[in-house]
DNA sequence: AGACTAACCTGAAAGC
DNA sequence: TGCTTTCAGGTTAGTC
């Protein structure tokens, strides 16, 4: 599920749910490839606190406490941040009936794959929940840095075009490669890399660094449209709760290559090509893209 | 510094 | 039916 589009429409449904609220208790599973932070420690260090704000940086939230201190959340690739009562059919039905939260007729269970609990004052609980483990949660003391933010490229939505030409003349890796580094432009992944591509007419094994400030910006351009478009469609779904499959979400009906490989491209007709670039498989038109 | 690989996990779907 | 293989929207540590 999470790229970029994911997690501001899961930022955007979850704060309502945290900030301005107080954190009364946190329940953890067993310390894990997930935690960053022990989970004793969170469970020690963030009972007490109010949430003071949600932002997202790249793939990342980061939340603000009222102690200055901050959580920094990532969902991987099947984490799912969500709070209690949300209309999610597919969770109800694994897990539903009586809700934690007091006056919720229906609610959210948690299973074994419920790493976080946050039990707030007066607001329903909220869950993150991540089969794979490939999430990560750690707390980071007042003034810390973390390491895994600063090394972040500009945001896809605000990067600037000769910026990231400068980065990819650097790379002699393929384009599509290029944008899946976050170091280089932050919030892009697997679908979006290859449906810009599609759009800005180039093909994914294209050398970063021979590519022109113009095919940059166009690729950038590109880019921040299929973002946008996908914000907005996640924004306009069902409800109140993100999908836990992103082929469920509301961009699926626009990909114009993702997980399209043999069906005809929408422009041109002929096959989409599935190959495997930096060890992500990459779908293209070799008719569109050059 | 940058490029490349293997590794971290689980479960659904396809293949036999 | 049941066992095996493949695949998945991400990142990182280690090696050259």
């Amino acid at each position: 599920m999470p790229e970029l589009p994911e997690v501001e429409v899961t930022r955007r449904r979850i704060a309502p749910f945290l900030v301005g609220k107080r954190l009364v208790e946190l329940k953890t599973t067993a310390p894990s490839y997930f935690f960053v932070t022990p989970p004793d420690e969170l469970r020690k260090r963030l009972p007490g606190l109010c949430f003071t704000a949600l932002e997202r940086k790249g793939k990342y939230l980061l939340a603000t406490l009222s102690d200055e201190s901050h959580l920094l959340l990532h969902l991987g690739m099947t984490g799912q941040l969500f709070a209690d009562g949300a209309s999610n059919p597919r969770l109800l039905r694994k897990t539903g009936r009586a809700a934690l939260t007091p006056g919720l007729e229906v609610g959210f269970r948690p299973d074994a794959h419920t790493h976080l609990e946050f039990h707030m004052d007066s607001a329903p609980v909220v869950f993150f929940r991540d089969t794979r483990k490939f999430g990560k949660v750690e707390w980071l003391a007042p003034g810390a840095v973390s390491k895994r933010l600063s090394k972040l490229g500009p945001d896809a939505l605000e990067a600037e075009p000769e910026g990231v030409h400068a980065s990819f003349r650097r790379r002699s890796v393929a384009v599509k490669t290029a944008l899946l580094d976050q170091s280089v432009l932050s919030g892009a992944g697997n679908i979006y890399a290859d449906e810009c591509l599609f759009l800005a007419g180039v093909r994914p094994n294209r050398s970063a660094n021979r590519l022109t400030l113009q095919q940059t910006r166009r690729i950038l351009a590109e880019l921040r449209r299929v973002l946008e478009r996908s914000i907005e469609t996640g924004g306009s779904s069902i409800s109140d709760y993100v999908a836990p499959d992103g082929l469920d979400g509301g961009y699926q009906d626009e990909r114009r290559v993702y997980a399209r490989a043999g069906e005809p491209c929408l422009v041109c007709g002929s096959a989409i090509k599935r190959v495997v670039l930096g060890q992500r498989s990459t779908h293209y038109c070799s008719v569109c893209q050059k």
